[in-house]
DNA sequence: AATGTTAAAGGTCAAAGAAAGTCAAACTTT
DNA sequence: AAAGTTTGACTTTCTTTGACCTTTAACATT
Protein backbone atom coordinates (compact mmCIF):
# COMPACT_ATOMS: atom_id res chain seq x y z
CA UNK A 1 0.00 0.00 0.00
CA UNK A 2 1.23 3.01 -1.60
CA UNK A 3 1.20 5.66 1.32
CA UNK A 4 0.94 9.40 0.51
CA UNK A 5 4.35 10.43 1.37
CA UNK A 6 5.60 7.44 -1.40
CA UNK A 7 3.31 9.16 -3.84
CA UNK A 8 4.75 12.41 -3.59
CA UNK A 9 8.32 11.14 -3.23
CA UNK A 10 7.30 9.52 -6.88
CA UNK A 11 6.31 12.74 -7.61
CA UNK A 12 9.68 14.16 -6.67
CA UNK A 13 11.79 11.59 -7.95
CA UNK A 14 10.21 11.72 -11.41
CA UNK A 15 10.72 15.26 -11.91
CA UNK A 16 14.87 14.42 -10.96
CA UNK A 17 14.52 11.75 -13.66
CA UNK A 18 15.50 14.58 -16.85
CA UNK A 19 16.82 17.20 -14.08
CA UNK A 20 19.60 17.44 -11.79
CA UNK A 21 17.62 19.80 -9.55
CA UNK A 22 14.08 20.93 -9.53
CA UNK A 23 12.86 24.14 -7.56
CA UNK A 24 9.08 23.46 -5.46
CA UNK A 25 6.72 25.62 -3.94
CA UNK A 26 5.80 23.61 -0.83
CA UNK A 27 2.38 25.10 -0.69
CA UNK A 28 1.47 24.01 -4.27
CA UNK A 29 2.98 20.73 -4.06
CA UNK A 30 1.18 20.45 -0.47
CA UNK A 31 -2.20 21.35 -2.16
CA UNK A 32 -1.80 19.31 -5.26
CA UNK A 33 -1.70 16.49 -3.07
CA UNK A 34 -4.37 17.30 -0.55
CA UNK A 35 -1.52 17.07 2.65
CA UNK A 36 -0.16 19.36 5.30
CA UNK A 37 2.88 21.40 3.86
CA UNK A 38 4.57 19.82 6.72
CA UNK A 39 3.99 16.94 5.24
CA UNK A 40 6.28 17.89 2.00
CA UNK A 41 9.17 18.41 4.54
CA UNK A 42 8.59 15.07 6.31
CA UNK A 43 8.96 13.28 2.70
CA UNK A 44 12.37 15.45 1.93
CA UNK A 45 13.31 14.45 4.99
CA UNK A 46 13.01 11.20 5.53
CA UNK A 47 13.87 10.62 1.69
CA UNK A 48 16.07 13.00 0.17
CA UNK A 49 18.52 12.62 2.42
CA UNK A 50 22.56 13.39 1.89
CA UNK A 51 22.28 9.35 2.48
CA UNK A 52 20.04 8.52 0.06
CA UNK A 53 21.87 11.05 -2.58
CA UNK A 54 20.09 14.37 -2.51
CA UNK A 55 20.20 18.08 -0.83
CA UNK A 56 17.57 20.28 -0.06
CA UNK A 57 18.56 24.24 0.10
CA UNK A 58 15.36 26.52 0.45
CA UNK A 59 14.64 30.40 1.24
CA UNK A 60 11.56 31.55 3.28
CA UNK A 61 9.23 34.39 2.55
CA UNK A 62 8.17 35.70 -0.35
CA UNK A 63 8.86 34.07 -3.21
CA UNK A 64 10.48 31.56 -0.88
CA UNK A 65 10.91 27.68 -2.67
CA UNK A 66 12.40 24.53 -1.91
CA UNK A 67 15.20 23.16 -4.60
CA UNK A 68 16.10 19.25 -4.27
CA UNK A 69 19.03 18.74 -5.97
CA UNK A 70 20.46 15.12 -7.06
CA UNK A 71 23.92 14.54 -5.98
CA UNK A 72 26.09 13.97 -9.56
CA UNK A 73 29.04 13.03 -7.61
CA UNK A 74 27.16 10.59 -4.99
CA UNK A 75 30.20 7.28 -4.42
CA UNK A 76 31.28 5.17 -1.66
CA UNK A 77 34.72 6.80 -1.62
CA UNK A 78 33.02 10.10 -1.12
CA UNK A 79 30.69 9.11 1.38
CA UNK A 80 33.53 7.27 3.32
CA UNK A 81 35.20 10.80 3.22
CA UNK A 82 31.85 12.48 4.48
CA UNK A 83 32.49 9.77 7.25
CA UNK A 84 35.35 10.28 8.06
CA UNK A 85 34.51 13.90 8.62
CA UNK A 86 32.25 12.94 11.85
CA UNK A 87 35.73 13.08 13.79
CA UNK A 88 37.94 15.63 14.67
CA UNK A 89 40.42 16.17 12.26
CA UNK A 90 44.33 17.72 12.35
CA UNK A 91 45.52 20.27 10.17
CA UNK A 92 46.99 17.77 8.40
CA UNK A 93 44.38 15.34 7.85
CA UNK A 94 42.10 17.78 6.85
CA UNK A 95 44.65 19.21 4.55
CA UNK A 96 45.13 15.52 3.18
CA UNK A 97 40.77 15.37 2.78
CA UNK A 98 41.22 18.81 0.56
CA UNK A 99 44.01 17.25 -1.49
CA UNK A 100 42.29 14.21 -1.98
CA UNK A 101 39.38 16.34 -3.97
CA UNK A 102 41.82 17.83 -5.66
CA UNK A 103 42.87 14.55 -7.16
CA UNK A 104 39.51 13.67 -7.44
CA UNK A 105 39.15 17.12 -9.95
CA UNK A 106 36.18 18.25 -7.56
CA UNK A 107 38.27 21.17 -6.27
CA UNK A 108 40.39 23.49 -8.10
CA UNK A 109 43.69 23.96 -7.16
CA UNK A 110 42.58 27.92 -6.50
CA UNK A 111 39.59 26.12 -4.31
CA UNK A 112 42.34 24.13 -2.49
CA UNK A 113 44.17 27.63 -1.54
CA UNK A 114 41.36 29.20 -0.22
CA UNK A 115 39.88 26.36 1.57
CA UNK A 116 43.26 25.09 2.76
CA UNK A 117 43.20 28.80 4.67
CA UNK A 118 39.76 28.27 5.95
CA UNK A 119 40.09 25.19 7.81
CA UNK A 120 43.82 26.31 8.85
CA UNK A 121 44.29 26.08 12.83
CA UNK A 122 44.42 29.93 12.68
CA UNK A 123 41.27 30.21 11.02
CA UNK A 124 39.70 28.26 13.70
CA UNK A 125 41.10 29.06 16.82
CA UNK A 126 39.21 29.42 20.01
CA UNK A 127 38.79 29.14 23.17
CA UNK A 128 37.26 25.95 24.32
CA UNK A 129 39.90 23.83 21.50
CA UNK A 130 36.74 22.94 19.46
CA UNK A 131 38.96 23.75 15.94
CA UNK A 132 39.67 20.21 15.04
CA UNK A 133 35.60 19.01 15.37
CA UNK A 134 34.92 22.82 13.80
CA UNK A 135 37.27 21.65 10.54
CA UNK A 136 35.62 18.08 10.71
CA UNK A 137 32.54 20.24 10.23
CA UNK A 138 33.49 21.98 7.63
CA UNK A 139 35.07 20.06 5.48
CA UNK A 140 31.67 17.61 5.88
CA UNK A 141 29.57 20.83 4.15
CA UNK A 142 32.17 21.31 1.65
CA UNK A 143 32.39 17.92 0.55
CA UNK A 144 28.32 18.10 0.43
CA UNK A 145 28.74 20.92 -1.94
CA UNK A 146 31.36 19.15 -4.36
CA UNK A 147 29.21 15.75 -4.62
CA UNK A 148 26.47 18.35 -6.20
CA UNK A 149 28.90 18.88 -8.90
CA UNK A 150 28.43 16.95 -12.05
CA UNK B 1 11.64 32.58 -8.79
CA UNK B 2 12.43 35.84 -8.41
CA UNK B 3 11.29 38.30 -6.27
CA UNK B 4 10.56 42.17 -6.83
CA UNK B 5 13.34 42.80 -5.03
CA UNK B 6 15.58 40.86 -6.70
CA UNK B 7 14.27 41.79 -9.84
CA UNK B 8 15.45 45.65 -8.64
CA UNK B 9 18.17 44.16 -7.32
CA UNK B 10 19.29 42.95 -10.72
CA UNK B 11 18.09 46.33 -12.41
CA UNK B 12 20.90 48.43 -10.35
CA UNK B 13 23.30 45.92 -10.96
CA UNK B 14 23.49 45.97 -14.61
CA UNK B 15 23.39 49.36 -14.87
CA UNK B 16 26.77 49.55 -12.41
CA UNK B 17 28.10 46.94 -14.65
CA UNK B 18 29.94 49.69 -17.07
CA UNK B 19 30.25 52.75 -14.74
CA UNK B 20 31.26 53.19 -11.11
CA UNK B 21 27.75 54.96 -9.58
CA UNK B 22 24.74 55.29 -10.78
CA UNK B 23 22.46 58.21 -9.64
CA UNK B 24 18.54 57.16 -9.44
CA UNK B 25 15.23 58.63 -8.39
CA UNK B 26 13.66 56.84 -5.55
CA UNK B 27 9.98 57.65 -6.79
CA UNK B 28 10.58 56.83 -10.65
CA UNK B 29 12.55 53.72 -9.98
CA UNK B 30 8.86 53.07 -7.33
CA UNK B 31 6.86 54.20 -10.20
CA UNK B 32 8.62 51.72 -13.12
CA UNK B 33 8.86 48.70 -10.46
CA UNK B 34 5.16 49.48 -9.63
CA UNK B 35 6.25 49.19 -5.58
CA UNK B 36 6.31 51.46 -2.80
CA UNK B 37 9.56 54.23 -2.94
CA UNK B 38 10.37 52.37 0.58
CA UNK B 39 11.21 49.06 -1.40
CA UNK B 40 14.11 50.77 -2.92
CA UNK B 41 15.66 51.31 0.67
CA UNK B 42 14.87 48.05 1.31
CA UNK B 43 16.59 46.45 -1.64
CA UNK B 44 19.58 48.99 -1.25
CA UNK B 45 19.55 47.72 2.81
CA UNK B 46 19.51 44.47 1.91
CA UNK B 47 21.64 44.16 -1.01
CA UNK B 48 23.94 47.41 -1.51
CA UNK B 49 25.79 47.22 1.58
CA UNK B 50 29.22 48.07 2.61
CA UNK B 51 29.62 44.34 2.65
CA UNK B 52 28.63 43.98 -0.83
CA UNK B 53 31.08 46.58 -1.66
CA UNK B 54 28.17 49.58 -2.25
CA UNK B 55 28.31 52.79 -0.43
CA UNK B 56 25.01 54.95 -0.84
CA UNK B 57 24.57 58.84 -0.84
CA UNK B 58 21.55 60.16 -1.03
CA UNK B 59 19.95 64.34 -0.94
CA UNK B 60 16.23 64.69 -0.24
CA UNK B 61 14.43 67.85 -1.42
CA UNK B 62 13.38 69.37 -4.47
CA UNK B 63 15.69 67.59 -7.47
CA UNK B 64 16.78 64.81 -4.85
CA UNK B 65 18.20 61.91 -5.56
CA UNK B 66 20.12 58.30 -4.12
CA UNK B 67 23.40 57.38 -5.50
CA UNK B 68 24.79 54.14 -5.56
CA UNK B 69 28.64 53.49 -6.21
CA UNK B 70 30.53 50.69 -6.28
CA UNK B 71 33.59 50.66 -4.60
CA UNK B 72 36.79 50.42 -6.17
CA UNK B 73 38.56 47.35 -6.35
CA UNK B 74 41.63 48.19 -4.59
CA UNK B 75 44.41 47.40 -1.85
CA UNK B 76 42.75 49.92 0.29
CA UNK B 77 39.18 49.01 0.14
CA UNK B 78 40.34 45.36 0.85
CA UNK B 79 42.07 46.46 3.77
CA UNK B 80 38.83 47.50 4.75
CA UNK B 81 36.64 44.10 4.28
CA UNK B 82 39.36 42.81 6.26
CA UNK B 83 38.96 44.98 9.10
CA UNK B 84 34.91 44.21 8.96
CA UNK B 85 36.48 41.06 9.58
CA UNK B 86 37.06 41.54 12.85
CA UNK B 87 34.00 41.69 14.54
CA UNK B 88 31.89 38.97 14.59
CA UNK B 89 29.51 38.39 11.50
CA UNK B 90 26.19 36.70 10.90
CA UNK B 91 25.70 33.98 7.98
CA UNK B 92 24.05 36.80 5.80
CA UNK B 93 27.04 39.32 6.56
CA UNK B 94 29.65 36.53 5.91
CA UNK B 95 27.50 35.89 2.24
CA UNK B 96 27.84 39.32 1.65
CA UNK B 97 31.59 40.03 1.39
CA UNK B 98 32.06 36.71 -0.33
CA UNK B 99 29.95 38.02 -3.10
CA UNK B 100 31.88 41.14 -2.75
CA UNK B 101 34.91 38.74 -3.55
CA UNK B 102 33.42 37.08 -6.72
CA UNK B 103 32.04 40.88 -8.02
CA UNK B 104 35.76 41.87 -7.88
CA UNK B 105 36.57 38.80 -9.47
CA UNK B 106 38.88 37.64 -6.26
CA UNK B 107 37.46 34.47 -5.83
CA UNK B 108 35.11 32.49 -8.88
CA UNK B 109 32.26 31.17 -8.71
CA UNK B 110 32.60 28.06 -7.92
CA UNK B 111 34.90 28.67 -4.64
CA UNK B 112 32.03 31.11 -3.41
CA UNK B 113 29.94 27.94 -3.51
CA UNK B 114 31.92 26.18 -1.38
CA UNK B 115 33.19 28.60 0.75
CA UNK B 116 29.15 29.56 1.43
CA UNK B 117 28.78 26.09 2.63
CA UNK B 118 32.18 26.31 4.70
CA UNK B 119 31.45 29.84 6.69
CA UNK B 120 27.19 28.36 7.13
CA UNK B 121 25.75 28.29 10.55
CA UNK B 122 25.41 24.37 9.90
CA UNK B 123 29.16 24.06 9.65
CA UNK B 124 30.47 26.62 12.14
CA UNK B 125 27.81 25.58 15.02
CA UNK B 126 29.73 24.64 17.89
CA UNK B 127 28.17 24.77 21.75
CA UNK B 128 29.81 28.13 22.80
CA UNK B 129 28.14 30.11 20.25
CA UNK B 130 31.15 31.10 19.02
CA UNK B 131 30.23 31.22 15.14
CA UNK B 132 30.31 34.65 14.07
CA UNK B 133 33.64 35.14 15.54
CA UNK B 134 35.01 32.10 13.77
CA UNK B 135 33.30 33.44 10.86
CA UNK B 136 34.56 35.92 11.13
CA UNK B 137 37.90 34.84 11.85
CA UNK B 138 37.72 32.39 8.22
CA UNK B 139 37.13 35.18 6.16
CA UNK B 140 40.18 36.97 7.53
CA UNK B 141 42.51 34.07 6.36
CA UNK B 142 40.30 33.69 2.98
CA UNK B 143 41.08 37.68 2.35
CA UNK B 144 44.66 37.14 3.06
CA UNK B 145 44.77 34.12 0.87
CA UNK B 146 43.28 36.55 -2.12
CA UNK B 147 45.09 39.28 -1.65
CA UNK B 148 48.06 37.07 -2.54
CA UNK B 149 46.39 36.76 -5.87
CA UNK B 150 46.71 39.44 -8.59
C1' DA C 1 19.21 90.47 -0.68
C1' DA C 2 17.23 88.28 3.00
C1' DT C 3 13.62 85.74 4.75
C1' DG C 4 9.67 82.87 4.97
C1' DT C 5 6.83 79.14 2.73
C1' DT C 6 5.99 75.14 0.35
C1' DA C 7 6.08 71.23 -2.41
C1' DA C 8 9.03 67.70 -3.63
C1' DA C 9 12.20 64.79 -2.71
C1' DG C 10 14.17 60.85 0.33
C1' DG C 11 14.20 58.20 5.33
C1' DT C 12 12.32 55.29 9.02
C1' DC C 13 9.84 51.93 11.10
C1' DA C 14 6.43 48.91 12.27
C1' DA C 15 2.68 46.11 10.56
C1' DA C 16 0.91 43.01 7.20
C1' DG C 17 1.73 39.35 3.95
C1' DA C 18 3.94 35.33 2.05
C1' DA C 19 6.59 31.81 2.11
C1' DA C 20 9.11 27.71 4.58
C1' DG C 21 10.65 25.22 9.25
C1' DT C 22 9.77 22.77 13.69
C1' DC C 23 7.83 19.70 16.64
C1' DA C 24 4.83 17.06 19.09
C1' DA C 25 0.33 14.90 19.15
C1' DA C 26 -2.80 11.93 16.78
C1' DC C 27 -3.46 8.51 13.70
C1' DT C 28 -2.26 4.09 10.72
C1' DT C 29 0.24 0.28 9.40
C1' DT C 30 3.11 -3.42 10.29
C1' DA D 1 3.92 -2.35 20.54
C1' DA D 2 6.83 -0.14 17.30
C1' DA D 3 7.43 2.25 13.33
C1' DG D 4 5.85 5.18 9.97
C1' DT D 5 2.53 8.87 8.50
C1' DT D 6 -0.46 12.83 8.83
C1' DT D 7 -1.91 17.04 10.92
C1' DG D 8 -1.85 21.51 12.83
C1' DA D 9 -0.32 25.08 15.98
C1' DC D 10 3.45 27.91 16.41
C1' DT D 11 7.97 29.97 14.74
C1' DT D 12 11.27 32.12 11.66
C1' DT D 13 12.61 34.44 7.59
C1' DC D 14 12.03 37.46 3.81
C1' DT D 15 9.19 40.85 1.27
C1' DT D 16 5.86 44.47 0.60
C1' DT D 17 3.18 48.34 2.09
C1' DG D 18 1.90 52.59 4.17
C1' DA D 19 1.78 56.16 7.59
C1' DC D 20 4.54 59.53 9.34
C1' DC D 21 9.20 62.18 9.57
C1' DT D 22 13.06 65.07 7.80
C1' DT D 23 15.48 67.67 4.47
C1' DT D 24 16.04 70.92 0.78
C1' DA D 25 15.58 73.42 -3.63
C1' DA D 26 12.50 76.57 -5.54
C1' DC D 27 9.51 80.09 -5.14
C1' DA D 28 7.25 84.03 -3.10
C1' DT D 29 7.42 88.03 -0.16
C1' DT D 30 9.41 91.79 1.87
Amino acid sequence: MASRSDIIEQFILSSLASEPFIELSRNDLAKFFACAPSQINYVLNTRFTINNGYVIESVRGGAGFIKVIKLANDEASLRNLLDICSQPLSEIEGVQILDNLVSRKLISISENQVLKRAISTKALNNPLNMDEMLRANILKEIIIEVMKRS
